[in-house]
DNA sequence: CCGATTCCTTATCTTTTGTTAACGTTTTGA
DNA sequence: TCAAAACGTTAACAAAAGATAAGGAATCGG
């Protein structure tokens, strides 16, 4: 995919949250950064510090931890998701987690360093630090659903509000990832597709 | 409580992610109000919008949600704890959840109108904005790591760990809120807490 | 102060999930 | 192209959790 595309994409992105002169969008764009990541390959390794932000602009990746030897899949970003360890990113310390491409992807990268970098010009502070803050809104958003869905809801039910919502992603992604983001089991989560299955026919 | 004990807390606790200056904290503190919100008294009901944002100064709150008619503890505020109905707070959406006082709280309380209005003050607007991206920041991290708990651990697991690093507050809440926190019931966590009992005995 | 309510535990029974393993299919990668 | 690995389903059994009910202790509120 072209560079200029890529790029495109994140200012498309970022003015959902933030519009952007095109000044502002010139000396913005200077900081980013396009990477392409193959499939399985890492953004994110756990242990090591993640020190970028990305937007994933082609493919789709997953983020997992590994427990007891098990890969266990908390979540996943498609096209025109943001992605990063948040935690590490935020704190620059370690992450807990990898967060690997599922297919050959194409990300636009904002590194750390430069973020400061673009937070120190005048032109760009302020809406820079209003992106983060929007940015981080609306992930608290996301993430408080999900812990409200799973203090309310059961794995089934947690898993038709999947069906539901989440759109042809789905189909994109091996069950066992979707069973660990619910938090079951595969073998659990083929059980509750065939009593759906019953009921449904 | 005297309310300049109260807005000095707020302003203890905003300074702990930006520093301000007299001058500002002046500005600033004309948009607060201290208020009390005696023991069971809600700070939001579901399906009203939450249109302001608080810190609790004393006591503590509960968020839950109805289901089938029954009360499911999600979260709590303690001291120096923010405490809003986030979702509904940043899109003016109504509520989903409850929040209501566990004890005789003091609450210093930032009005969605007053944000607005500190935001436009040009003395108060970045860091009015950096402290907005600060706190998102920062829940979202917690958030992060509650999902991550989800998806990684048992319930009791999840319960040792809260045990762990709880502290007192632990002690102030009924054990069948902190089992609806986990994600279970009260009583799958009176069994664990016998199971646990065993073990370390 | 006392009756009512809330709270925690325990018991019983049912349902669901976890665990392990097997099997056929599909996908992968050399 | 072909063997190996990954995937989804199913089965059988064990472990854990949910539902319901009962009993006693603690707390609450008038």
């Amino acid at each position: 995919m072209d560079s200029l595309i890529a790029l495109n994409k994140f200012r498309q992105y970022f003015e959902k949250f933030v519009p952007l002169t095109d000044g502002e969008w010139h000396a913005l764009s200077q900081y980013l950064t396009v990477d392409h990541l193959k499939k399985k390959k890492f953004y994110v390794e756990a242990g090591k510090i993640c020190d970028q932000i990305g937007l994933v602009v082609k493919g789709a990746v997953r983020y997992y931890h590994v427990k007891d030897g098990e890969e266990i899949t908390g979540y996943f970003s498609f096209e025109n998701d943001m992605l990063s360890s948040y935690k590490s990113f935020l704190t620059l310390t370690p992450a807990a987690n990898y967060i690997q491409a599922l297919e050959d992807s194409v990300i636009v990268n904002l590194s750390h360093k430069n973020l400061q970098q673009a937070c120190q010009e005048e032109l760009l502070a302020f809406k820079m630090e209003r992106f983060g803050r929007l940015i981080a809104e609306h992930y608290l958003i996301c993430y408080d659903d999900r812990v409200t869905s799973f203090i309310t809801q059961s794995p089934e039910e947690r898993y038709s509000k999947l069906l539901e919502t989440g759109g042809e992603a789905l189909y994109r992604i091996p069950q066992h990832y979707i069973a660990n983001f619910l938090g079951i089991t595969p073998v659990s989560l083929s059980r509750i597709r065939r009593r759906i299955m019953k009921i449904s026919a």
